[in-house]
DNA sequence: TCGAAAAACTGATATATATCATATTTTAAA
DNA sequence: TTTAAAATATGATATATATCAGTTTTTCGA
């Protein structure tokens, strides 16, 4: 069993307003979990009991409609927690957590997670500084869902992935999506989004490496996304 | 100068965990402002200083997008706080807020909030708490700004609005919302708004009252929500 | 390595929605 | 009260996007 006193990972989120003596007690009761690619990390209406710290691979968090049809609403890797906004309403899990790469995980359950929120200050207020920063980003999402076209979203979609994930070695953007994935971020059909993809690759601002994308334009995705 | 310890607005905020003392240091230095149907409350960009906490009246919580439309992402009451997503990440405000009525509010100098922040636990953890919900909230609105319709997106518009201000006397929604706002509401064209309104006026799913809405209709108007 | 299933792709068509134009009604200011 | 401006309404049309149908390519398990 690791121990997260000596994980670096907890450096990238809120765990790092922990003591010592904190972080022990945490060692002491997580569990580590390895998640195979594609599988359900937690899925709406479950409880979760606790929250979820990602060590390694990366993750889509989703919901579905009253359509039936599935919404991305964030793409978690490395250092991200997932489960707290459900853990903190107390209430069940409002999305769904898929791997898109095989994880390393570590579960902490929610009475340590309490416990921490109920005596140390310096972690409630970094836990809520987090929240603040993904509420701003969900209003900016709103924004862009309700305000731009499928093309702009795409763009915009496309430049975020890159500076998020970085690229490869081969210069492409370093997460594979599938093009279901893809139409999933965007709020758009598969077809749709494999059309618009089709699109940018003949107008030569994008090409395809095996299953990545690459960004061959940057400029023009900038303005694509800006509605030129 | 009325006095915080005996607001009763407090009570539908986070505010309500604040001690006797702390209330009486935030009676000391908070202002009243009143704020005049269409006034500019803060706008994007502005430093906020503080929060506000609305003792009467409602307001808009808006965003431009780049296409230089405006997005509405929340409606705002009696009891309701605004201004503290900025104040938690110490940045200058993401969003624009616009009177919709007459207004009572009181400005909260930040300093102040951030003192009780550092200080007082159960006032965090609620501050947190009800971030958890705005968060949710916003989760939802994306994906139902990004898998539905106008059409579905009016009607649960209606449903809900009427659901948060009651109804009046005569029956019908109490807010008043200009065509243009619903539109920014549900992110259509004003035009499209307007059309989708008479077509449901036509069927006798609403009416109009003067210049506001009651619906006739709800059941058939959540069938619509839910896309048939 | 083969074959079935899944994913990616392309075309044709329908439909929802935006846009532009213009008319009518309401509001508010002079 | 009159009048200009704003808000509401409606029609015509263009366009983006969804949907349905079918093909090709890729993946992966037996």
């Amino acid at each position: 069993m690791s121990k997260c006193e000596q994980c670096i990972v907890r450096k990238f989120n809120s765990l790092k307003e922990l003591t010592k003596d904190e972080l022990i007690r945490i060692t002491a009761c997580k569990t580590s979990r390895i998640i195979k690619k594609g599988d359900v990390i937690f899925k709406e209406g479950d409880h979760l009991n606790g929250i979820f710290c990602i060590k390694e691979g990366i993750c889509k968090v989703s919901k579905m409609s009253e359509n039936g049809r599935n919404q991305i609403i964030n793409l978690i890797h490395r250092g991200n927690i997932i489960g707290e906004r459900s853990l903190i309403s107390d209430e069940i899990s409002n999305l769904t957590a898929v791997a898109l790469s095989d994880m390393d995980v570590c579960f902490i359950p929610k009475e340590e997670i309490i416990k921490d929120l109920e005596k140390n200050p310096g972690f409630t207020l970094d836990v809520l500084k987090t929240m603040a920063t993904s509420l701003k980003t969900a209003d900016n999402l709103i924004v862009n869902m309700a305000q731009k076209s499928v093309k702009q979203r795409l763009a915009e979609t496309l430049l975020h992935l890159e500076g998020k994930f970085k690229t490869n070695n081969k210069g492409a953007i370093d997460i594979h999506l599938s093009r279901e994935d893809i139409a999933n971020i965007i709020g758009t059909a598969t077809e749709s989004a494999i059309r618009l993809l089709s699109e940018l690759k003949k107008k030569k601002i994008i090409t395809f490496m095996g299953k990545d994308i690459a960004i061959l334009d940057k400029q023009e995705l900038e303005k694509i996304a800006q509605g030129f």
